[in-house]
DNA sequence: TTGTCAATATGGACACTGTCTATTTACAAC
DNA sequence: GTTGTAAATAGACAGTGTCCATATTGACAA
């Protein structure tokens, strides 16, 4: 009804409200976590109306899952693009898989938290899906390539490993584990676990 | 203001509101999530006013704290029992201890996930602490006692297995993995993997 | 140039929520 | 009995998601 009541806006239409939306919605949740993520707080930043977004987003959870999507999209571009320069060795190649899902989790919680509520997130969403698959794919198939022992199926490892990376991360992020060194062999924690998988289940 | 306006009470006070609360609140945790355990709600089901809780529980946060104390006391008395009738087998305690804790997450998802949403909880709340303290001390204990390599520190075992059981339920309840028979071995995937785990890491 | 229509944006409304406040009731200790 | 305290009450406020009617814009057809 009234007209423009944004200074920051000298056009009715924003022309791109869907990314800056997206944009101001990652801010917000790095700054403040997923909670603070609301609707009208989104539309606040970004400078428009609180009801302007849902012409965009039929919901919060559609908010959430765009973002999803947008995130999970960067990671995986930001891995294959790492893989570009390819590491030799098998078994290196996993833990520099494994350590760029970990960095990524606990030098960005929000970020990382996010991606796994699928409380949150419109599960139907087949762009999610397509992104979550991809990043599952790519961690089967690098623990595939490295050789794993015979007694169990082959996604069994898989299953295993990537339990184990994304526990690890989260009991991190929850506060329940702490940062440390393993006293005996002088790597990191993180380092440890999957190295102790890699000597145990790689042949 | 007006005298007690719930049929299902004839006394003013409520004489044990505190437990009342805490089981209504499992109620409603049990049928539609944490999401749906508001104080109102709860006060609702409870029979008394939006702002009795308050006089129990400072906030939600509170109230959702010793609801996980109380779910957290009862699973540790469950491990604390069936240990008494304790396995023989060092790795059939690890598995038997395992399975517990996958088999709570699995049947009991909305209980299982409350007892980690530590930003929905009090971290300074000793009770609280002090049962998780009491679970995953128990989990360390079984793991060191079955015996593990010698690479790495013993706790860094522990964190790998604590790390993997975690991580799996999280992910199946998230629904991003199957209920699956590992074809090779013909057992749970959920056995497979702490079974793998066994193999490899114990001594 | 004009008219129409869909997409986009606006603000009001509603039912929730957590939390704060003042008030009432009940009980226990003095 | 009086008094004080714990435990209950209703009311209010700001914030939320979501629905609704309305206003604005731009593009495309006549």
């Amino acid at each position: 009804m009234g007209p423009m009541p944004d200074p920051k806006r000298d056009t009715y239409h924003h022309g791109d409200l869907r990314h800056a939306i997206i944009l101001s919605a990652l801010e917000i949740l790095d700054a403040d976590g997923v909670d603070a993520v609301s609707i009208r707080a989104v539309a606040r930043r970004a400078g428009v109306s609180h009801s302007a977004p849902a012409n965009h987003f039929r919901d919060r959870g559609a908010l959430l899952t765009a973002l999803a999507v947008h995130l999970f999209h960067a990671l995986n571009e930001k891995i294959e693009s790492d893989f570009a320069s390819a590491p030799s060795n098998l078994r290196e190649r996993v833990q520099s898989f494994t350590r760029m899902l970990i960095d990524f989790g606990l030098k960005q919680p929000n970020r990382y938290r996010l991606l796994w509520r699928r409380d949150l997130l419109d599960d139907t969403d087949g762009q999610l899906q397509t992104e979550m698959d991809t990043l599952y794919d790519r961690l089967a198939d690098e623990i595939h390539r490295v050789g794993v022992g015979k007694r169990f199926d082959r996604d069994t490892y898989a299953v295993a490993l990537w339990s184990m990376v994304h526990g690890y991360v989260s009991l991190r992020l929850d506060g329940n584990l702490e940062s440390r060194i393993d006293p005996r062999s002088g790597t990191k924690r993180q380092d440890a676990i999957i190295e102790a998988f890699l000597d145990a289940f790689a042949t």
